[in-house]
DNA sequence: TTGCTCACG
DNA sequence: GACGTACGTGAGCAAA
């Protein structure tokens, strides 16, 4: 029990910020389950881990660093006197998850077990009793050192009162509070009330952020005075009230005056919160273990039991734990060691359950499967590979078709499967398991098929983690996120490679034929080295801020891809074999026409020979080289030359379009048509692109044709099957209302909010033309401008795409550069921040590495139009993503049969019942233009174009 | 396997 | 003053 102590100048009050400890620690620390029962005890064995520590240090220390007085401050509800000031205060917020709610009433109880207060007030916020707290004791002269490492206790901070940071280890003082706010403590309400909290929904003003309100307060001292400045000083039409204050600016301080003063109060702790426990009776005292020890037993704790008991005790053994004799290494301990000869084969269903039981034990399981093919929807399960430790996984042969006895034993060579996915599906679909992939969304394909063919209902795992998303979260742009780079890069060891296995080339076979001891060498590995990698990159989601897009965005998008892949997309076989045929016939004729010009015959594909006979044989003007040396005989080359009248090159311009179009599609696709479903099932990289864009292959359906007729005609083979329609949605312009929303560029922000034509825009204010009747030449070339920005634009790029000399491309970036400024300003803060940083981020914190951005030359220069790029890319995908998560719940709400079949980029492909097209349409739009709320409100709009029809070519 | 070319956003 | 460049992908073919 507390002592009752008075506090004086050398007393040091701790007070833990209880509440946002849980939250922290569940998401930073790999997930915990008792073992008798399964409950969750993640956060609270990290919230003991941590008091311990605290307490044992804090003994420790002499002089200031010593606990006088010790607290454990908890929010009482959700609901608090702040909701009443502004419903949208933190309005927002998910749902506690699951297995964390049961946690809260235990870490109280931790609390006390250990020996310390557990106070909570209702109506009020922890961080409200912290504040009056640390101002009661800095009253009577005491130290205090805040637990948290919470920004919005960043203003209590005084030359008393410090933060500390437990899981970073970490004091946050003075320095820090002006680091990360550039105002001193006592101003940060100030600055917060401006910027605003998209996590919490504190409104502040828009277009203001954290730096910009830093330096208003600087200047005007604090928020009343500057809000009063704007309302008194307006500004004319050419001069600015203040130099801080544009027009922009200003407007919205005296329009959002009232949310900023709302907001001011939001942020502001109220030091006066009635105490409900006098300060006094936290004095520090020893922990009883009497009152310790069995809570820290119940919990199924045997490491900090042990600790505590040696600690505290009489050297006595702990009492006795759970005598279930388990010797498995925790996954948290794990180490570079490989040793494949620990790993066993699962031939007995006894064993198999054996393994479950441990799965329910440990309550974290690595999962991996087999299959005789590449492809998640056409491949056959052959067998399943689980870790629970390092060097501790097993395969479990299912499907193996070698002949023969595999063993050698006389044994059953494998299990049946119908029996073996019967006793794994419960442990898959178990929610107090998690499940480990590396690129799960190949395994949940494979288990959902299994699932529906031998036990007639889809296996659907969860919960799940996936380590090819945790690195991508991670570690985007540094490497990529193969299990073979992952496991050298981190372990310094190379798994079996498949090819030993399987074999390569011609002599190459498939999985279910390799025996059964290779495959448990390989297959158990594989499991290890992802649960491995799991215990390794967890952890770091939260230590480096990411765990909010990995687990809104990145981990979610799992199932809802998997499911569009599973649906595939109908295409129409004749159509494309007819295609086919016409381009075929179209083509000999070109061929005909060519050897004639050419006078002999060769290989069109052959650039090498193309080459020679352009530049060699026919002498033509203008030949460039490769930087290989070879003749360049691409598109631009060819169309310089028809251009100067040459008919050669305009005849292998024609051939080359439709000799694309057969080989890479007509021919290619029909290949692809799955036999069982009759549609195209593609394969979506989640990881595919270091922006965070998707990437699709096998076959990759983001690059169907549309920009020439005759490519049309391959789109209007994908069509949507009887009584359905597809829907083709996509967002307009959204990385350009990514960059005036990034970039705050009010002339483009205003041309989005007012609907305009942004190209005709562009040019209207570079070349002074008005817009109506404007030539389409000059708004083509402004449109050029515009996706140049994009692109991190240079002169010679410009030149090359508009076909204009490099001085007058100069001219026209300059030009624009003077009409809208704030976009030199966006480049220029984008290549600052990848040179500090090592990385640029998206709107939705997506972490994006750049490589070379501190070197110097050319690769300096790609560097730096990747940083300007990456973030605009980038943050279109986190919406789209957020867009994808969403979807399928609301149109399972709106009981719309639709489903989602593609993805490119910036549209979203849909099929769905004809009588539900309108409805879909709606919900599809309304979905997609929403996707950043409640978390982010863009200073644009986003605009979505739907339409229904039978194909996708028409559809688009 | 590498380079070239070209389909998409 | 020259360097070299638009950003992000995947696939098929030729040529080694």
């Amino acid at each position: 029990m507390p002592v009752t102590r008075e506090l004086n100048e050398d007393s040091h009050l701790y007070l833990v910020d209880a509440s946002g400890y849980i939250f922290r620690a569940f998401h930073a620390l790999p997930p915990l389950t008792r073992k008798s029962d399964g409950l969750p005890v993640g956060a609270v064995s990290g919230f003991c881990n941590m008091l311990y520590k605290l307490l044992a240090e804090s003994k420790e220390v002499t002089g200031n660093g010593k606990a006088t007085h010790f607290a454990c401050i908890f929010d009482a509800s959700s609901k608090t006197f702040r909701n009443d000031l502004d419903p949208r205060y933190k309005a927002q917020r998910p749902p506690t998850p699951e297995d964390l709610a049961p946690q809260f009433p235990l870490v109280r109880r931790a609390a006390i077990a250990f020996g310390t207060p557990a106070v909570e007030l209702d109506n009020y916020e922890a961080d409200d009793l912290i504040a009056a707290y640390a101002r009661i004791a800095e009253e009577k002269g005491a130290k205090v050192t805040i637990i948290s490492s919470d920004k919005d206790l960043m203003q209590l901070v005084t030359d008393k009162v410090s933060m500390m940071d437990t899981m970073k280890d970490r004091h946050l003082s003075f320095e820090a509070v002006m680091d990360k706010f550039g105002v001193a403590p006592d101003r940060v309400t100030h600055v917060q009330a401006l910027a605003g909290d998209s996590v919490d929904n504190v409104p502040g003003v828009p277009g203001i952020g954290l730096k910009t309100a830093a330096q208003l307060i600087n200047e005007f001292g604090d928020l009343e005075a500057l809000l009063k400045f704007s309302s008194e000083h307006v500004p004319d039409k050419k001069n600015k009230a203040h130099e801080l204050l544009t027009f922009k600016r200003h407007e919205n301080l005296v329009e959002f005056a009232d949310d900023a003063r709302i907001s001011f109060k939001l942020v502001t702790l109220d030091d006066h919160t009635p105490v409900p426990v006098a300060i006094e009776e936290f004095g520090v005292c020893e922990p009883e273990l009497e009152q310790l020890v069995p809570f820290l037993d119940e919990m199924e704790f045997r490491t900090i039991t042990r600790r505590v008991v040696q600690a505290l005790g009489d050297g006595a053994e702990p009492v006795a734990t759970p005598a279930s004799g388990e010797a498995t290494i925790p996954v948290t301990e794990t180490n570079n060691v490989f040793d494949t000869s620990q790993y066993t084969t699962l031939i007995k269903p006894d064993d198999l359950v054996e393994w479950m039981r441990r799965a329910q034990a440990v309550g974290v399981i690595g999962v991996d499967t087999e299959t005789d093919g590449l492809d998640a929807i056409g491949a056959n399960l052959v067998g399943v590979s689980l870790a629970l430790g390092p060097n501790d996984a097993c395969y479990i042969p299912l499907g193996h078709t070698g002949d023969g006895d595999l063993l050698g034993d006389g044994a059953p060579e494998q299990m049946d499967m119908k029996l073996a996915l019967g006793i794994l599906k419960p442990m898959l679909e178990d929610p107090t398991i998690l499940k480990v992939g590396q690129n799960f969304k190949y395994d949940v394909n494979v288990f959902h098929r299994a699932g529906e063919k031998f036990l007639d209902e889809p296996i659907i795992p969860y919960p799940i983690d996936d380590t090819m998303l945790l690195s991508a979260a991670l570690e985007a742009g540094q490497h990529n996120h193969g299990m073979d780079v992952l496991s050298e890069l981190h372990f310094d060891h190379k798994p079996i490679p498949f090819k030993e296995v399987a074999g390569t080339g011609k002599k190459q076979i498939t999985f279910d034929k390799v025996p059964v001891p290779e495959a448990t060498k390989y297959a158990a590995e594989d499991a290890d080295v992802t649960l491995r990698l799991w215990a390794l990159l967890k952890p770091r989601l939260s230590a480096e801020g990411m765990a909010t897009l990995y687990e809104t965005i990145e981990r979610p998008m799992v199932p809802v891809v998997a499911q569009m892949e599973r649906a595939g997309i109908f295409v129409e076989r004749e159509t494309l074999s007819r295609l086919s045929g016409d381009f075929a016939q179209r083509m000999a004729q070109y061929e005909a026409e060519a050897y004639e010009l050419a006078g002999r015959e060769f290989n069109m594909g052959s650039p090498k020979q193309l080459g020679e006979i352009l530049f060699g044989e026919m002498e033509l003007p203008g030949g460039k080289k490769t930087k290989t040396g070879a003749w360049a005989t691409g598109a631009d080359a060819l169309e310089d030359l028809a251009a100067e009248g040459h008919e050669l090159p305009k005849i292998l311009l024609g051939w080359r379009s439709l000799s694309k179009l057969k080989s890479t599609y007509t021919d290619a696709l029909g290949e692809c048509i799955n036999a069982e479903t009759g549609r195209v099932h593609t394969s979506f990289n989640l990881v595919g692109a270091q922006t965070g864009r998707l990437s699709s292959s096998d076959p990759n359906l983001q690059n169907i044709p549309i920009r020439t007729e005759e490519g049309r005609k391959i789109r209007a083979a994908f069509v949507a099957q009887e009584g359905n329609v597809l829907i083709a949605a996509d967002y307009s312009q959204i990385e350009l209302r990514l960059l005036a929303h990034i970039g705050n560029i009010d002339t483009l922000k205003d041309a989005f909010n007012n609907d305009l034509d942004i190209h005709a825009m562009t040019a209207s204010e570079m070349f002074g033309v008005p817009i109506e009747g404007m030539d389409p030449m000059i708004r083509r070339k402004a449109k050029a401008i515009n996706f140049g920005i994009i692109y991190g634009i240079s002169a010679f790029g410009l030149a090359r795409q508009l076909g204009i000399p490099r001085g007058e491309a100069s001219e026209y970036i300059k030009a624009y550069n003077a009409k809208f400024p704030g976009i030199l300003k966006y480049m220029d803060e984008m290549k600052a921040f990848a040179r500090e940083k090592g990385y640029v981020e998206t709107a939705f914190g997506r972490r994006i590495w750049m490589k070379g951005i501190n070197g110097k030359g050319p690769e300096r220069g790609f560097a730096e139009r990747q940083a300007i790029n990456a973030p605009l890319q980038g943050s279109a995908a986190d919406i789209i993503k957020r867009a994808m998560v969403k979807m399928p719940a609301a149109l399972e709400k709106s009981g719309l049969q639709a489903k989602m079949l593609l993805q490119v980029h910036d549209e979203l492909i849909f099929e769905a019942p004809k009588a539900e097209a309108e409805k879909t349409i709606k919900l599809v739009k309304k979905i997609m233009e929403t996707a950043t709320f409640p978390v982010m409100d863009l200073s644009v709009p986003l605009l979505v174009e739907a339409e229904a029809a039978h194909s996708w070519n028409e559809a688009h």
